[in-house]
DNA sequence: AACGGAACCTGAAAGC
DNA sequence: TGCTTTCAGGTTCCGT
């Protein structure tokens, strides 16, 4: 589930859980896949004992700052999410690690799926990862209209998939890049630098709005999921491919752009 | 450099 | 009912 506002409402319950807290056991998941590579073992030497000072996020990264230099660095993948269970609460299902902090509260990584992904390291020496470092500006905060139009300007490819690409402005998924380019009436398979000054202006609030239409949604306690058992799809255009268009009633349709599913509108959201 | 496609995993839902 | 296929919110890697 996670994009931007998803990670960003789950870096808000680890710092709730964890911010101030010491990680007195750690469960490694069984394998390195998920830890880049390092030995579970290793992982949990890496992170037990240390006292968690702050939790940040950095596009779709969740970064913990630790006592004494270290860090860890947190992604949720596809299916990714953070939990915490207390006294003698069950675990959720799925999940792959345990950080057991000194006030009782076991805080899990549930992943289904296995793509998310836990790095253990000196906090330095994490920032420099390439997954990490390549981390382009982050949507929300950090791209202003001029340097979204300089950024769109610079690629040929679709827009649709320079709203995917991270290292180019970071934070947006399939989901949201559904989402922005259906506020803005913009076609995702049109050129990224064909796009008018105003529909890159419409783009930048569309992304905007939309990312925090998500915040809104998830701003809870709650572990997100964007559409539970019975709950109506919050959204425009995502998953909505064969349903009216909310704006003109025109029956939405689907294309793959860059692999990933795109519902759209075909008469309202604009090719040229 | 850029683009498409496969790969990495697993579960849920749809199809037959 | 039960087996098979398809699809999924992400990212990397590989061959052309």
């Amino acid at each position: 589930m996670p994009e931007l506002p998803e990670v960003e409402t789950n870096a808000r319950n680890l710092r709730r859980y964890a911010r101030g807290k010491r990680i007195v056991a750690v469960t490694p998941p069984p394998g390195r896949r998920e830890l880049g590579g390092l030995a579970p073992k290793a992982f949990a030497a890496r992170v037990a004992g240390h006292v968690v000072e702050e939790v940040t996020r950095r596009g779709k990264w969740i970064l913990c700052r630790l006592d004494g230099g270290a860090g860890l660095g947190l992604h949720l993948g596809m299916t990714g999410k953070i939990a915490a269970a207390r006294g003698d609460e069950e675990l959720p299902r799925f999940t792959r690690a345990v950080f057991a902090l000194d006030d009782g509260a076991r805080v899990c990584f549930v992943d289904s799926r296995r793509f998310g992904k836990l790095f253990a390291a000196g906090y330095a020496q994490l920032l420099e990862r390439p997954e990490i470092a390549r981390v382009g500006p982050d949507a929300l905060s950090e791209v202003s209209v001029e340097e979204l139009a300089r950024i769109l300007a610079a690629s040929r490819r679709t827009v649709k998939e320079v709203l995917l690409d991270q290292t180019r402005l970071s934070g947006v998924g399939n989901l949201y890049a559904t989402e922005a380019l259906w506020r803005a009436k913009i076609h995702p398979a049109k050129p990224a630098r064909a796009l008018s000054a105003a529909q890159v202006r419409a783009l930048h609030r569309g992304i905007r709005d939309a990312l925090k239409h998500g915040l809104r949604t998830y701003a809870s306690e709650d572990v997100p999921e964007y559409i539970e058992e019975g709950a109506p799809n919050p959204f425009h255009a995502y998953d909505r491919a064969g349903e009216p268009c909310h704006r003109c009633k025109t029956t939405l349709k689907s294309m793959v752009i860059g692999g990933r599913t795109s519902a759209f509108c075909p008469a309202c959201q604009l090719r040229r």
